[in-house]
DNA sequence: AGTCAAGAGATGTATGTACAAGTTACCGGC
DNA sequence: GCCGGTAACTTGTACATACATCTCTTGACT
């Protein structure tokens, strides 16, 4: 075959069977054909057929089997990584122009906690970067980031005002992999709330984020604060163990 | 074969090389067997030990390939869905033990936002289920339920203080199927704070709950809130997409 | 008309074969 | 000694086949 592109066959059948599940054209909690039906249709054995409809089945989008054809099911998707990671990116996707001041950038010494997050000895060189970030002009989370100096430096060619670190660094091929995000609440103290323009004591949603490259070796501890009013965090998982997660603007439903 | 077990070869396989892995026989970051050496081993053809490669790759457990045997790799497990959603079974996988006093139980109509959450007209009877729930006797967080008629009314068999609703709902083959949750952060209420011993207006981890049917039919609407000391959430994601979520027990590390 | 059993058809599982594509190590030529 | 090519090995992909197991329908029997 290798008629459109050049991608292994049981990819371009999953491609093409997901196409056909959110294009409606296998209408949702309906079974969708058979195996045997689908090897006719695209002249294949069924060993690719098998694996597209296998992929389909771990992200969902398939349920059921076993003696009876399978049924599509339409599923909310995960936000991929840079969206989960970079505020800017986030803001895009719901449609709010994000916006940023920086507070500080400034080269320090690790403080002890700082340094056993990030893998480091008590006093190495850090870069610690405070922005304040906004959702078209408004203060919407206060952002204290910590970067291993290596990263760091980076950030004293590039100014913080100008657009998204995340990309920055993406461009600089730093090696971006992992991410752990702590979620709880805090009450605003007195620079929190200075910033973010609410009463100190307010309450407040902290991610703490511990950002990793591909070998686990940490390179960002970052502490966000949100305002409850402007984003809220979601996680869906169902008993076969599939989860997705979202960062979304708070709105009453 | 069949010997231990009657679980499909490629499961057994797979549940014995994540063992490997997870008990060091086949060390973090050094390459697994290839598979034609797991083959002989087993004494099996290819198609098993590549899906049971497979699945662990899916999983994360495995990275690499295509002309070098694929690396093995500890992840931090997902917490399964149970886990997850009851209370009680998270209690003791963190070592401690779950207590709870029922605050109130009741039958009463739907509140419009309720309403439009389950899916139900306003003024339909629902079951309204709060709870105070403790870990290690010290109040914890408290949970504000609300469930379908169809499934609350189980709850009036059912005596509350004496464990796990979930469980009980399982067990009468209540289709818990699938959950979302929202976090955000809340200020302390007046009966909030009477409740968990905080002052009104302490900053609270507020989780709201939707839990639906495997035909995606609401059956559950809750609102938990959390002390923050008592515990956070996390969530793990990587550039490929895998996600984990797990509920811990607040600690400073 | 109702019930149960057989059978057709579907997916799940397993084997064997073949070739493509990537990685590594070795060995000979310069 | 350094470089480059080749050979061996590994995983990725694809096909063909066979049988197990489950579902649903059909049809015969009561």
């Amino acid at each position: 075959m290798k008629t459109s592109e050049d991608l292994p066959l049981h990819q371009r059948l999953g491609a093409e069977f997901l196409r056909r599940i959110e294009s409606g054209e296998w209408p949702e909690g309906k079974p969708v054909p058979s195996e045997s039906q689908l090897c006719a249709e695209f002249g294949t054995s069924r060993g690719p057929v098998r694996q597209a409809l296998a992929m389909l089945r771990s992200a969902g989008s398939l349920v059921g089997g076993r003696g009876k054809p399978p049924v599509a099911r339409r599923t909310t998707p995960s936000q991929p990584f840079g969206t989960f990671l970079s505020f800017t990116q986030w803001a895009r996707t719901i449609g709010r122009e994000p916006g940023q001041s920086t507070v500080e950038v400034a080269r320090r010494r690790a403080s002890a906690e700082t340094a056993v997050r990030l893998g480091l000895a008590e006093g190495e060189p850090v870069v610690e970067l405070v922005r304040l970030r906004l959702l078209d002009g408004v203060p919407a989370m206060l952002e204290r980031s910590t970067f291993v100096h290596e990263v760091g430096r980076i950030l004293f060619d590039f100014d913080p005002d100008s657009g998204s670190v995340y990309q920055e660094l993406l461009r600089r091929e730093v090696d971006l992999h992992h991410a752990r995000h702590t979620i709880d609440a805090v009450a605003a103290g007195p620079r929190d709330a200075e910033l973010l323009r609410v009463a100190a004591g307010d309450p407040l949603l902290r991610v703490r984020r511990l950002t990793t490259s591909r070998q686990g070796v940490p390179l960002e501890d970052a502490d966000d604060r949100y305002l409850p009013a402007m984003a809220t965090f979601t996680i869906e998982n169902t008993v076969e163990g599939r989860t997705v997660i979202g960062r979304y603007r708070t709105e009453e439903d």
